[in-house]
DNA sequence: TTGAAAGCGCTAACAT
DNA sequence: ATGTTAGCGCTTTCAA
């Protein structure tokens, strides 16, 4: 199963291997040459290997991406605004999967260097630590989704102004003590809280949807509380089952309030703070494209969208 | 910025680059030569270059996937399926969306086939056409998700048993005329609507979630309902939320029952027909690693999970 | 306008 | 056990 080379092609048109990549390339071809180049090409069904042509341009035209949980709906917007941009450079994704684990995380962001991708994107966790800074230092541009790293580029939501965001919210529908269940102690989800204004008693942490039950009745037993919110898009259906599992009627007997907008909120009527994220992945790939030569860190701003599950707005 | 290269390391370490080329893919090399090697490597922080490595092998190390629709769910769990299987054989995945368009489609085939992926997957619409094809014929193994086509591998669902399933189900309450909503005329479409074995005249077809509220109220314009199926996840929360928004109340005017599982199912009580979409994904990238000589078909089971949204069964 | 030839970074015989 | 020498498929001078 022998691949056709361009060296095929030329035999078959009867000129050099160099006419080939010229006409292919758009360089100063005769016309009825370049004709005769192009029959050969599709009579012998010829596709160019990118692969060589990466190595002369010392780089491939990939754009890596690197998630540490592609079971979040959040990523999956943030690929489409990516692949939205890469196809538009006919660039194409490499896409790789760190199931939420710091080495698998390190493995493949040096998978992605040995791929030479034209640059890396990644939602990290540890990221910041070495295969990605070197990556940068040797030169490839590297964006950090959702934290800001020193020295690097980096795309992320302003985290406390979102916690911020949904305080007021909550005071403007008369709600006094909330209680939070967040998903880790990283920074993106302690800047939320710091925003939110709560004290740390009022915070429970669940890694995974499956401690969310085990969250709510710990929240549930510091005392009455009059609303709940949710920091995490992941968590949001297991927090809210939970709730309303334990009899807890949304929004009479507290309000819900979560990050992240998901395809049934509108349905269920549940407030949340809305995150770009098809956005932040478009620029994300942009800055991929444009490599800027001095970090930039672009912080995206979160919306508010009022459903029912905050109750009315008094006054 | 000139990159570490083979040459560099052999220099640094002073040995040929044939002798690094074997320490790295363990060839016979002696002890001392070895260290000598790694410490180079590792003092010039050498990355080998992927690219280059495939030339030799003729292909690379890589899965393409091309997904027709990216904004689906089904597609997150096919896609960490397939990366669970290409980490494993450290292969890593080549993503491209198609955006719904057959044009963008065939290109980025093309795009895979120009980056010679060592397999292909395509979800599709049109793959069965010329690119896939032709690269199916070049020996790349090629398999196509959510459809059978022949010669070529595929991996699908028992789409009449799942319409089977959902008629019988609905029986089985008591429900005797049913409406669909379905979201084309393809294949993977129509076989549940044949299995569900409802005439014509019930079936309306909405291409996209904002078309939902027209296809419901067409629905209802037919006759009195007392079921709603809905065979496209990708449809469920617009077709729910067009049935409620109506008055409609879930299950005591009408049964509701959707193809594909989704988060907030359990919490909502929304019975569904549930495809092993991970499973699925694995397979499909298994049957690329694997490569079998005659084309497979692979059709997966589809499974009825009952919850309060069909109303009870009686008897 | 075209071809010959060198070389991109690496591997794989073939020698030694 | 190691080095030499061809390539892999393509691009890019440099000549003609």
């Amino acid at each position: 199963m022998k691949r056709v080379t361009i060296g095929d092609v030329a035999a078959h048109a009867g000129v050099s291997t160099a006419t080939v990549s010229r006409v292919i390339n758009g360089g100063v071809v005769a016309e009825t040459t370049a004709t005769r180049v192009w029959d050969a090409i599709s009579s012998l069904d010829y596709s160019p290997n990118a692969l060589t042509k990466s190595i002369f341009a010392g780089r491939s035209n990939t754009i890596g991406v690197v998630i540490r949980d592609l079971s979040s709906p959040f990523y999956l917007d943030l690929i489409r605004g990516i692949d939205e941009v890469a196809a538009a450079n006919n660039s194409l994704v490499m896409l790789a999967n760190t199931f939420r684990r710091d080495d698998r995380e390190a493995a493949q962001v040096r998978a992605m260097d040995e791929q030479r991708v034209r640059g890396l994107i990644v939602t990290t966790g540890a990221a910041a630590d070495s295969p990605t800074r070197r990556m940068a230092d040797n030169g490839t541009p590297c964006v950090i989704v959702s934290r800001v790293v020193d020295g690097m580029h980096s795309i992320s939501l302003d985290n406390v102004r979102a916690g911020e965001l949904m305080a007021a919210h909550l005071a403007a529908c008369g709600r006094t003590s909330v209680g939070v269940v967040s998903a880790s102690r990283r920074p993106s989800q302690t800047e939320r809280v710091q925003g939110l204004g709560v004290p740390e008693s009022a915070v429970t942490v669940a890694e995974a949807p499956e401690d969310a039950p085990a969250a709510v009745d710990a929240l549930l037993a510091t005392g009455p509380l009059d609303a709940v919110v949710c920091t995490s898009g992941r968590l949001t259906a297991a927090v809210y089952s939970a709730l309303t599992a334990r009899g807890v009627s949304v929004p009479d007997d507290v309000a819900f309030l979560a990050v992240d907008e998901f395809p049934w909120a509108e349905t269920l009527g549940v407030t949340v703070i809305a995150q770009p994220t098809y956005d932040m992945g478009k620029k994300a790939a942009e800055l991929v494209i444009e490599s800027p030569a001095e970090p930039v860190s672009l912080v995206f701003e979160p919306t508010l969208i009022v459903r029912r599950s905050c109750g009315e707005v008094s006054g």
